[in-house]
DNA sequence: GTATCCAATTTTGTAGACATTTTTAAATGC
DNA sequence: GCATTTAAAAATGTCTACAAAATTGGATAC
């Protein structure tokens, strides 16, 4: 119990900032792979780079271990945290539960009422139609091509999915990212297919059929997780770089 | 108890078992009601209550948002957290959820060989047995059913799911048991549906038809939610008690 | 009586310190 | 040279302190 109480000084960031900049940071650097599958993640090492303290980090580290970018080896606490591998397993699994999520989604959004409905189907016919557009200019560049994908999808979510279903989707969907990143100017290959699937997804909403829209969306992801698989085959599963 | 205690207090459990010790703790006050659904949550007064400090309260929050039984109103920090609200809309996506979930793994339970299928269907056709036996012993008792119908269908998804797959299951399907607490008594009733649903997804997983199995679970647990959606029409929901 | 502004309280966010556990490395014995 | 034990280092889990927000309540003006 000293007099002087000297407040040593704290440089402060603005508050409540630094766990969402730890979030996104570390997210950024899993997804770029600038932390390579497989890593063993410090904490302490985080909270330098990213100069905070280690709590934010810890938190952002919870975070991200729940949207699936880390994982643990044991259960609840005792964390000992890597960046998740990609593997064509991992793929083929995430892709098929993001197509039966979205496929949920869908089928909700196509009961709505027909004038909700062909304004999506507007809505996704015109980013469908700039997917096509990348396509035919070539050389194709990869960039606004995830963008307008993920986009395509988001709308019918966001549509058709109650707060629970959009939470999850929210969660999932985005790691496709990294797949993507990896492997994407070997994707785009393929980006008219998964034009034509779109198409269907489009129709059947404009049908109003949800099994059908279900059903297409699904096709969608199982058949992006088989071209993703193809691609893995060939160049091999980066479990780091 | 100690004469001399020269420690600046760090009364200390055993280290490395306070997160656990929230996470399970205060998860047991939802499930069980002691915090009622809508609440709001101040870290403070759980830690109080638990005797620790509000660091692994903060851990185990959001651990608990990340299954969903604790919710924020904005994103990632900022954590305004209350308890998840019961109603009967977010039953139905979470019986849905779950359905898609599960059906796809039970496809891969479907898909394997022979000689474990039919491993699976008998482990499935002994938990079955023992829900029938409950039913047909009137009073029927509450406390075995949620336990046997969620070994039932874990059996499923261990045989069948990958890891991404099993880390979401085992994230979602827990939630059950909160509406299941709330409506027990009043479920019990239709309790001899939910087992002839099973009988179903059984000889589906013994034919090893994936489509099939897919379907069965998907039906076992959309029913499930019409039949939990009935019981909340008559009691209405609990927001809180 | 109502609305608005300001002060006091509560609550969350972050930092840093410390204890314990785990890992790594070295040293010793055989 | 190999294995085992032990000491040092690193990393994580938890606690406490403090700062910044957010909320609340009251006082004042109209």
């Amino acid at each position: 119990m000293s007099a002087i109480k000297k407040t040593v000084s704290k440089p402060k960031a603005e508050h409540g900032t630094s766990l969402r900049t730890a979030f996104h940071e570390i997210r950024e650097l899993i997804v770029h792979g600038r932390l390579s599958p497989g890593t063993w993640i410090v904490e302490g090492d985080l909270a330098a780079r990213l100069g905070m303290s280690r709590t934010p980090v810890r938190g952002a580290l919870h975070w991200l271990q729940r949207e699936g970018y880390v994982l643990e080896h044991k259960n609840v606490s005792k964390s000992r945290m890597i960046v998740a591998p990609l593997t064509k397993e991992d793929a083929n699994e995430l892709y098929s539960i993001i197509g039966r999520i979205e496929g949920l989604a869908g089928r909700r959004t196509a009961s709505l009422p027909d004038e909700k409905r062909s304004e999506i189907a507007q809505q996704l016919r015109n980013y469908n139609r700039q997917l096509e557009e990348i396509v035919k200019a070539r050389p194709a560049k990869a960039h606004g091509i995830f963008d307008l994908d993920h986009n395509f999808h988001r709308s019918i979510i966001e549509s058709g999915a109650g707060p629970r279903l959009m939470a999850l989707h929210k969660a999932i969907e985005p790691q496709t990212e990294r797949y993507w990143r990896l492997y994407a100017s070997s994707i785009i290959h393929d980006l008219h297919r998964s034009i034509a699937e779109h198409e269907e997804i489009i129709e059947a909403i404009s049908a109003g059929d949800a099994d059908r829209v279900e059903k297409a969306l699904q096709v969608n992801w199982e058949n992006g997780a088989e071209r993703l698989g193809h691609v893995i085959d060939v160049f091999g599963e980066r479990g780091s770089w």
